[in-house]
RNA sequence: GACCCCAUCGUCUAGUCAGGUCAGGACGUCACCCUUUCAAGGUGAAAACACGGGUUCGAAUCCCGUUGGGGUCACCA
C-alpha cells in the first residue's frame, strides 16, 4: 500500500506554525515511506477564505520547503460531492432528516449537559415520521450513529482510544442550506484522495470517533490515524495569540532561516534518540510515527534562536550575501554599490558567528556599507576623546605605509606600535574600532581593516582624528 | 461539568514497549579557558524521574489511586 498523507488547513490568514509542523510530520512521514504529500484547503467557510488567506498558506509551506505533490485541492470545489454522499446516507438509512428550531437544540444541550449526558441532540427526529415535519422549516441531515457499544480508534501516536458510542451523538451531515460540515467534508475528501494515514493535531482525537462512524456508515475502509500533540505556548497552553506570533512568516520576517525553523519544529513531539541537528533529508530518512511522542512540547523561542545562529554560521558566503543584501539595503535605504557589495560578503565570514537571526546579521554588516563620514555610538565616542584620538593616531602611523594591507600584516604592525609605546594591544585596537566600526563592537579589528580596505579604513580613521586630507 | 489524552532537569528530550551502569544529550543559566571588543569555540558546574500505594530480589520503566496539566464537547473548521 502507498502511503498518501496530507495536510488540510483551514485558511486563516497565516500558516500556524503548528499547523506547519504537523505538514512537515506528514510530508516527512510520507518521503519516509515513498509515498505522497498532498494538500487540501479547507475553505468552506466563505468568511474565512479569502485569496489572501489561502495564498499565506501556500507562500508559508513554499517557504518552509514543504513542497506537496500535485495541485492543492480546494474543498469549496467538491460541495456536490459532498451533498451527493450525504444524499447516499439518506437513501441507505444511515442519516435522517431533523427539523429541530435552533431553540430546541439549544434546550436539548442545556438538559444534556444537567445530565452530565455527553449526547447533546436527543434523537427526536431519528426514528419521527417525516411526514410529521412543521411547515417552511428547511432540515438539517443527521447521522443515525450507533446507540450502544463502542467506538475505537487505533491511533498510531496515542494508542488505541475507546470511547462508549452513547458518548457520541447524531451529529450534522448536510445543514439547512445544504452545504456539508466539516466532519462530512474530511470524511469524504480523505476517501476519495484516498488518504491512507491521517496526521494531524491532536485536537482532532475527538472528531476521529465521529468520523469513523461516517466511514462505517459509508462501508468506506478506514484510514490509519496519527493525532500529535499540540504545540504549547510558554505557560501550557494551546498556543494563541496571547503568546506573540503564530504564523510561520513572523519568524520569516523576524530574520529565522527556514532551515532553522524546520529543524526546530521537527524536534518538537519528536525524537531520533539525541539528534539535535540535522537536515530535513536526514530526518525523512528517520522518522516515523511511532517516535512520536504524547505529550504536548512547549515552544521555546530561545531554542529557536539558537539553531537560527547555527545555520546562519553554517551558510556558505555567497548565498547568504545574496539573501541579507536586500536587508542590508533596506536598512541603508539605498541599493547596494559593487563596493559595497563586496565589502558586506568579505565581511560575512566575521560577522557570521555573532549572529542570531538573517536580520541581526544585516543590521552587524551595516557599518562595512555605511558611507563616510560615519556617526559613532555613544560607547564609541567615548573611546574618542583626546586620548583615544592620540592612540588612533599612534595606530594610524603604524598601518599607513604597510605595503601589504592585509589582516595579518595589519595585525603584526599593530602590535608592534603598541609594545613600543608602552601600550596593551587593546588600548589601541578599541579606538580603532570605534573610528572604523562606528561601535565597541564588531568582528576582529585586523580583519574589519582589510575588508574596508586601505583608503576607505584611513578615510575613516581620518574623520575620527577630525583631518580632512587621507 | 462530561468524555478523552498526558506527566523525566526551567524548556525540548533519550531511557518506558521486551524492569537491573553515579538517569544521558541539547537549549538556557553560571564559572573558567581562549581573547583587541562582542560573539563563536573549549572545559566544567548547578539542574529532573509529580505524589501515594502496590507487583518484584530489584521500578523512571509494570498495575491502581491521587494531584496537576491539556484537549474536545456548534447547522466553525
Amino acid at each position: 500500500m502507498t502511503v498518501v498523507t496530507r495536510f488540510a488547513p483551514s485558511p486563516t490568514g497565516f500558516l500556524h506554525i503548528g499547523g506547519a509542523r504537523t505538514a512537515l510530520f506528514n510530508q516527512l512521514y510520507a518521503q519516509r515511506y515513498g509515498g505522497q504529500f498532498l494538500l487540501r484547503i479547507e475553505d468552506t467557510d466563505p468568511a474565512r477564505s479569502t485569496d489572501a488567506a489561502k495564498r499565506a498558506i501556500l507562500d508559508g509551506l513554499r517557504w518552509l520547503g514543504l513542497e506537496w505533490d500535485g495541485a492543492p485541492v480546494y474543498q469549496s470545489d467538491r460541495l456536490e460531492r459532498h451533498a451527493a454522499v450525504a444524499q447516499e446516507l439518506l437513501d441507505a438509512g444511515g442519516a435522517y432528516r431533523c427539523y429541530c428550531s435552533p431553540d430546541e437544540l439549544a434546550a436539548m444541550r442545556e438538559a444534556a449537559r444537567r445530565r452530565g449526558s455527553g449526547r447533546l441532540y436527543d434523537g427526536t427526529w431519528r426514528d419521527r415520521n417525516p411526514a410529521e415535519a412543521p411547515e417552511g422549516v428547511a432540515p438539517v441531515v443527521r447521522l443515525r450513529a450507533p446507540l450502544d457499544g463502542e467506538t475505537v480508534v487505533d491511533d498510531a501516536v496515542q494508542g488505541r482510544v475507546t470511547v462508549r458510542n452513547d458518548q457520541l451523538d447524531d451529529m450534522v451531515l448536510l445543514r439547512a442550506d445544504g452545504t456539508p460540515t466539516y466532519m462530512l467534508s474530511v470524511v469524504v475528501d480523505d476517501h476519495d484522495m484516498d488518504i491512507t494515514h491521517i496526521v494531524r493535531g491532536d485536537d482532532h482525537l475527538t472528531n476521529a470517533f465521529r468520523q469513523t462512524l461516517i466511514y462505517r456508515a459509508m462501508g468506506w475502509d478506514i484510514p490509519a490515524f496519527a493525532h500529535i500533540p499540540l504545540i504549547h505556548g510558554p505557560d501550557g497552553a494551546k498556543l494563541s495569540k496571547r503568546h506573540g506570533a503564530l504564523g510561520v512568516e513572523a519568524y520569516r520576517d523576524m530574520g529565522f532561516p527556514p532551515e532553522a525553523v524546520c529543524n526546530y519544529l521537527a524536534r518538537l513531539g519528536w525524537s531520533h534518540g539525541d539528534d539535535e541537528i540535522f537536515s530535513m533529508a536526514q530526518a525523512a530518512d528517520w522518522f516515523d510515527l511511532k517516535d512520536v511522542g504524547r505529550s504536548p512540547a512547549r515552544f521555546d523561542p530561545a531554542k529557536l534562536t539558537s539553531l537560527s545562529a547555527h545555520y546562519i554560521r553554517e551558510m556558505a558566503d555567497g548565498p547568504l550575501a545574496d539573501m541579507i543584501e536586500p536587508l542590508v539595503a533596506g536598512l541603508l535605504g539605498a541599493p547596494l554599490s559593487q563596493t559595497q557589495r563586496t565589502r558586506l560578503r568579505a565581511g560575512l565570514s566575521g560577522l557570521k558567528p555573532r549572529a542570531k537571526t538573517l536580520a541581526d546579521l544585516a543590521e552587524s554588516a551595516l557599518f562595512y556599507c555605511r558611507p563616510r563620514p560615519l556617526a559613532p555610538d555613544a560607547k564609541a565616542a567615548k573611546l574618542l576623546d583626546d586620548a583615544g584620538k592620540a592612540r588612533l593616531a599612534l595606530g594610524r602611523a603604524a598601518i599607513a605605509g604597510l605595503d601589504d594591507w592585509s589582516a595579518g600584516h595589519a595585525e603584526a604592525a599593530i602590535r608592534a606600535a603598541a609594545e613600543s609605546s608602552g601600550e596593551k594591544l587593546g588600548s589601541l585596537a578599541q579606538p580603532l574600532r570605534a573610528a572604523l566600526t562606528g561601535s565597541t563592537v564588531s568582528p576582529g579589528i585586523f580583519e574589519v581593516l582589510e575588508v574596508l580596505g586601505r583608503a576607505e579604513s584611513l578615510g575613516r580613521i581620518d574623520d575620527s582624528l577630525g583631518r580632512t586630507a587621507g
